[in-house]
DNA sequence: TGAAATATACCCGCTATCGGGTATGCCTAA
DNA sequence: TTAGGCATACCCGATAGCGGGTATATTTCA
């Protein structure tokens, strides 16, 4: 009898996957938490096989939670459970060491499938996932790393501020928000006015 | 036995309510629909007793959805199941109509809790929704949610597109699409230049 | 040691976005 | 019937963000 613990802040979505297995002796839901911090206890605590987790979640997300999980339970199985079918949150939560990814709106069979498989041994992803990318991004990666203060200040653009907002905070010039501004441009092949705060807010997780 | 219709575009949740009613003798799923078009469709031909609808669906929202179905047949009774517990979504809501209002993080037991009630001729309305407005604000809910026009061109905010190119990919002037943005950030009471596509990011995953 | 990366700061110019308007025709809800 | 929301389109002015430079001091590491 295989052992689950779900981590979604949808109550609802957590008690459909209950009801998914209720009646079903080969499984046992173990334990629910709406929230990531609640999950790192419960996972702590039950030692569970397989963790479900949403990717958006209060306190910790799903992507620093996975990281946690497996560097203390690497034998855990870790199945993604979102809405997310974007290619950033795929190869994050890949370079976390998730086990397997399933989109919302399949359904719950899908989930079903996606344990049993990845119990298996082996790796399940929804058919919705664009996995084409995975062969070609890897190279892409290695040549664009942000130095710590590029990643501080793109943090700081995430969070909504301005160069200018940016400059008092950090005592310096807005110069030198801007070179760093552009900077991390040139080094991610980035262009146009938006596209620093798009990376910056998809890229969230990375800090 | 009631006949239910639920409309959502979140396969999982619709199993997970499925299995809820399954083993009911009281209830009966009698049709389900990803969009709200398909909404429509199925009311029209199996005729009801409860609908439960997301608010934000393809092709057409839940408030348009609602309004139409109450024109039509003024005694289904419609409860908003979603994730918004904002003031406009629920004022909107009421104006069209709707029986009750849950959220999508309260439990399943809420669902089955809110269909009884309605069924049972009064209105229900979530815990986590903040109603402390409708006796005071009434005059005040000129704060609607977004257009339809207005949404589409938020995902295209969302997708990295500029003005001109929303302008080309649409048809239409420059002018119209910094207008509906202009209006959007009064509507969502944002300021400041990167705001429209931090909230189109923010929130374009639910959709 | 010396090249490369990093952090700091400035220059000029461009333009998309934003904050104010105004306007007109259409459609729906009260 | 009529007020209000919607979609369309324009005006002006301000400015933050970007593109393309240059410069210097420090740190890192091969």
């Amino acid at each position: 009898m295989k052992r689950i613990i779900i981590a979604e802040d949808h109550q609802s979505l957590i008690d459909g996957i209950n009801l998914l297995f209720e009646h079903d002796p080969n499984f046992k839901i173990v334990g629910m938490a709406n929230d990531g911090e609640k999950l790192i206890e419960l996972v702590e605590e039950k030692q569970p096989d397989v963790v479900l987790t949403d990717i958006r979640m209060p306190k910790i997300d799903g992507i620093a939670a996975t990281r946690m999980i497996k560097k203390q339970f690497p034998e855990i199985k870790i199945i993604a459970f979102t809405m997310f079918d974007q290619q950033e949150a795929v190869s994050q939560m890949l370079s976390a060491g998730i086990n397997g990814y399933i989109l919302k709106n399949s359904g719950l069979q899908e989930v079903k499938k996606a344990i049993e498989t990845v119990l298996n041994g082996e790796s399940y992803f929804d058919a919705g996932i664009d996995v084409s990318f995975l062969n070609v991004d890897h190279s892409k990666q290695e040549k664009s790393i942000l130095s710590k203060t590029e990643r501080e200040i793109l943090r700081l653009i995430g969070e909504g501020k301005t160069s200018n907002e940016i400059a008092e905070i950090r005592f310096c010039s807005v110069s030198t928000v801007e070179t760093h501004r552009k900077n991390m441009m040139r080094k991610l092949e980035l262009q146009g006015k938006g596209e620093l705060l798009r990376y910056a807010l998809e890229k969230k997780y990375d800090f």
